[in-house]
DNA sequence: GATTGACTTGAAAATGATTTTCATTTATAA
DNA sequence: TTATAAATGAAAATCATTTTCAAGTCAATC
């Protein structure tokens, strides 16, 4: 019998955990800083701030970790215009990201209907439209001021 | 008085002239590509391809050209899922990207109407949508046999 | 069609992100 | 506890991209 999670990060742990993973220091202490922050990280903002209170981290166990936790379909990658990445907590459903270009914060939203517009395409092009990829920029509410 | 130019390459050639770039012939070899390609193409892809009929051409030409034509519109950057960029000559107005999974082949689309969309999820949010990334993917008409 | 000087080029080295290797440490099941 | 396979961190390797610089080429002028 599972109990339910106590929060999020619980929940993350028991998943990785369940999937036959070792509850590491590192893993934790990433799996805390992800679990809460409101937008996407990099791999080195990841490595310097869980660093503040874990010396020892390596830049490598980020990599892997992060790579594991994207397996798992925990985290989601958001690409930056560089070409670098960076790590956003992901939900579950059909959903899309709408992200603030002033400070990064990052939120889901549903409800997007593209099925006119695909079949509209799809006359038009002769393709078979089989997914999308949708994000929408802009400012967060204390961005607007 | 600006006769019409013969075809696109001659008019991507004009415009570069025109801003005061030279016409050497790794430019011209790299333009002449670009406009003949369907699908994006990277780096590397355009050095081999442009080398086997012009074997002295250096990668950091590719890089640099790439930057020229991007820099005045004429080509367009597509993001790849490891991070990388390829490149496919841009269209005017506002138009996004429909590309096939299996070739690469790519088309532009438009007439997305994604206001009520964007009202809705501003309302729920209390962001201020800006901009907006689409994209679609499927099978052309080649490949859906 | 020569001459000239700034713009371009290509090779090599530098950079920066990510991956691989490997010896050591650590979590967990016995 | 103890054993053992998984995970870690440091260093080296890899890969895409950028920088540096001496040599080559365009295009304006003679
Ligand atoms: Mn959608
Ligand atoms: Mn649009
Ligand atoms: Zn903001
Ligand atoms: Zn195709």
């Amino acid at each position: 019998m599972n109990l339910p999670p106590l929060n999020l990060t619980e929940e993350w742990l028991d998943r990785l955990q369940a999937s036959g993973y070792r509850l590491t220091q590192p893993l934790r202490r990433i799996v805390e800083l992800l679990v809460a922050s409101p937008r996407a990280l990099g791999p080195i903002e990841i490595y310097d701030l869980v660093r503040v209170h874990y010396p020892n981290l390596g830049l490598v166990t980020v990599y892997r970790t992060l790579e594991k936790l994207e397996a798992l379909g925990l985290v989601q990658r958001v690409h930056q215009e560089d070409g670098c990445h960076r790590y956003l907590r992901a939900t579950q459903g059909h959903q899309h990201l709408l992200i603030c270009t002033r400070c990064g914060r990052a939120t889901y939203f549903a409800g997007d209907d593209l099925s006119r517009l695909i079949r509209h395409t799809e006359e038009e092009t002769g393709y078979l439209v089989q997914d999308h990829w949708l994000q929408l920029y802009g400012l967060c509410p204390a961005c607007r001021q």
